[in-house]
DNA sequence: TTGTACGCGTTATCAC
DNA sequence: GTGATAACGCGTACAA
C-alpha cells in the first residue's frame, strides 16, 4: 500500500499514457483542443499512478499560486471569523485557497505580514479597513497585486473596497437615543488607533450628539479593548459618574453584552433605567433579554462579495472600485424612552 | 518610485554584489561558513535593489513551502477561531504561514480539502478531532507529511494528538447535577456524525446517568446544530415535555446560552427552576446571569502547543505522540440543588 | 491536435 | 569560504 518513495511526476504520467508531457499538462489545465481519447488515456494514467501535481512547480511555471492572502486584525472576534469563514468557502468555489495572517491591530505587524504573504506568492490580497501603513499601498501597486479592502466605506482612489458605512448607523443610533429623550449619553468604544471603523463609529456618535446640542463630555467616552469583561468593567466605571448616564452607546455588540450583563448583575433595568446599543448584530443580540438594539453588519455578504470581486480582479476584470453594502439599524428592546419618574 | 517592471532576481543581486548566486542564497538562508564581508555586501545589494525572494521557486528547489495547513469544521464557532488565532500567531514565530480550509463537518469535504492542501505543498497538517475518512490517514502517511490532530483524547497509534478528554468532564457535569438531586435530566447536543467530540461528550452524559441508575430517555436527548437560536428552540421543545426537565446538559456554551436566554424570556428561573450546563467556557460564560457552569476547554493552549509540536515534527523531531491538556469543570451559578418546593 | 524544448527562480552538490 | 552548474517539476511558445 505504501507506494511512492519516488514521487510520481507529470513525465511518468506522460510515459504511462504514451503521450507528451505537454498533453498531460493540457489535460490537467482543461486546455481546449484536446481529443477525447487522449484525455481519457491521460486520465486513466493519472488514476493508475495516483499522480498529484506539484503545487510549487506549477506556481513557478504558471506564475499563479492559487491562493489569496487575508490580513485580519484578529480571528478572536466573531464578526471577523464569520466574514473569513464565508470568504474561505466562497474562494473554494473559485478554486482558491486562503492564507491568513493576523496582526492584532498593529499596523507595523500588518505591513510585515503583507510582505510575508507577498513573498509566498499569493495571487491577491484582502485587507480589513482603511488604516494601513503608506508603504503597504506602494508595495501592493508596485507588485501589481490585485487587492481589496473591506469593512469600511471610505472613498479613496487608491484603495478599492467592499464595505459599509460605519458612521451613518452610529449617527442614527445616537439620534435614536436622543429622540427617546436621553440627554445623558455615554460611549464605550474600541481603541481607534489603526482602526478606522472604530473611529468612524465614534465620530457618528459624536457628530449626532453635537449637532443636537448635547455633546458628550470626554469623561463619558471611554475606550476599552474588545471583550465581554471590558464591557462589564466599563459599565461599572460609567455608573459611578454623577449623574450616571441614561444611555450607553457601545462600539460593538460584545461590549454591549458586557454592559448589559453588568447592568443585570447590578440590578439596573434595561431599558427602564438604562438604554444600551451595540454594533454588529451578532447572533446573540436578538436573544438577549432585552434584545439588543444594534446595527446589522453584513459580514457574510462581505466575505462572499470580496471573494467574487477579488477573483474577478485576478482574472483581469475591473469590478466596481467601491461597493457599499447595507448596514441597517435594528431597533430592539434594549433602548427605550427616558424614564422621567426615576 | 515605481521601479520594477522587470522583477529583480537573485541573480541580479549576485551581479550587483559581485558574487555568485550560490553565495546570495547562502546569505538568504543563514547558512554557515559565510564571511562577514560577503554577507554585508550581499545585504546591501539586496537592500539597494529591493530584492524579494520568490516563494514558489524557493519551494520548488528546497521542497519546503513554509506553510502548514489546517482543516477546521468551521471558523464560525468562537472556540475554533480562538484556537486557530493562537495557532497562527504561534506559527508566525516559527516563521510558518497558515493555510486554512473549512469543511462544515462533512468528512468528504475534509478529505477533498486535505488533498488540495497537500497539492499546495504544505509542510504539515493540523486536523480537528479523531473522525476522518480512512483514506485521509493513508494519504498523510504515504506522503510522509507531518501532521497532528487536536481537540480529542483518543489513544490511537495512527493519529498523534494534542487534546483533552471530552468524556470525563461531561461525565462529571452529569454527576454534579445528580448530586444536586436532579433526576429529570435532558441533553441538548450537537450532531455527532463526523464529530467525535460531540459524541464523547454525549457519552459522558449518558454513562454518568446510567451508572447512577437514572438513564435519560431518548426523547430527552435532542440534537441541534450549533447556534444560539438552536439552543433557544431546544429549550422550548424540552419544556413542553411532561414533566419538564429540572436540568439541561448542553453540548457547548452557545447552546447553553440559547437555553438560558430562552429560560429568561419564559420566566423560568435558573438555577431555581432549572439547572443548565455548558461546555467550552467562552468568555461570556462567567458573565451570564447566572454565571454558567461549564468546562474550560484549553483552546488557546492547544493552538500554541500544536504549533510547537508540528514545527518540531517537521524539523524531524518526535515529540510525544499523545498529549493531554486539562479541561477543568467550572462550577458557577447556573446549577443548583433540585427545588423540591416547586 | 500533439510533441519538443526551453524557461520559471531557487537550492544544493559538487569542485576549487 | 566561494563559485559553477545541475536539479526541482511543470507550463507554454513554437514547431510539426
Amino acid at each position: 500500500m505504501n507506494k511512492p518513495l519516488k514521487n510520481i511526476l507529470l513525465a511518468d504520467v506522460a510515459q504511462e499514457a504514451g503521450v507528451s508531457t505537454a498533453s498531460v499538462s493540457r489535460v490537467l489545465n482543461r486546455a481546449p483542443h484536446v481529443s477525447k481519447q487522449l484525455r481519457s488515456r491521460v486520465e486513466t494514467a493519472i488514476e493508475k499512478l495516483g499522480y498529484v501535481p506539484h503545487g510549487s512547480a506549477r506556481a513557478l511555471a504558471s506564475r499563479r499560486i492559487g491562493a489569496i492572502g487575508a490580513l485580519v486584525p484578529t480571528l478572536d472576534n466573531a464578526i471577523f471569523s464569520t466574514g473569513i469563514n464565508c470568504l474561505e468557502q466562497r474562494l473554494k468555489h473559485h478554486d482558491y485557497r486562503l492564507l491568513i495572517a493576523t496582526y492584532r491591530y498593529d499596523l507595523d505587524d500588518e505591513l510585515e505580514a503583507l510582505h510575508t504573504l507577498i513573498q509566498q506568492g499569493v495571487d491577491g490580497m484582502v485587507l480589513i479597513g482603511h488604516d494601513h501603513r503608506p508603504s503597504a499601498l506602494t508595495t501592493l501597486t508596485r507588485r501589481q497585486l490585485p487587492f481589496l479592502t473591506c469593512w469600511h466605506s471610505i472613498d479613496d482612489a487608491n484603495w478599492p473596497s467592499i464595505g459599509f458605512d460605519n458612521t451613518a448607523p452610529a449617527h442614527a443610533l445616537a439620534e435614536h437615543l436622543l429622540s427617546l429623550g436621553h440627554r445623558l449619553l455615554a460611549v464605550v468604544g474600541a481603541p481607534t488607533e489603526g482602526n478606522d471603523r472604530a473611529r468612524a463609529r465614534l465620530q457618528g456618535f459624536i457628530q449626532a450628539t453635537e449637532r443636537a446640542g448635547c455633546p458628550i463630555p470626554p469623561e463619558r467616552i471611554i475606550t476599552v479593548a474588545y471583550g465581554i469583561a471590558e464591557g462589564f468593567q466599563a459599565f461599572e466605571a460609567l455608573m459611578r459618574l454623577k449623574p450616571p448616564p441614561t444611555a450607553i452607546l457601545c462600539g460593538n455588540d460584545i461590549l454591549a453584552f458586557g454592559v448589559m450583563l453588568a447592568a443585570q448583575r447590578a440590578g439596573v433595568r434595561i431599558p427602564d433605567d438604562l438604554s444600551v446599543t451595540g454594533f454588529d448584530d451578532l447572533p446573540q443580540a436578538r436573544f438577549m433579554t432585552p434584545a439588543l438594539t444594534t446595527v446589522a453588519v453584513p459580514a457574510a455578504d462581505i466575505g462572499h462579495q470580496v471573494a467574487d470581486a477579488l477573483v474577478a480582479r485576478i482574472a483581469g476584470e475591473t469590478p466596481a472600485h467601491r461597493q457599499l453594502l447595507d448596514a441597517p439599524l435594528v431597533i430592539r428592546e434594549s433602548t427605550g424612552p427616558l424614564n422621567t419618574t426615576a
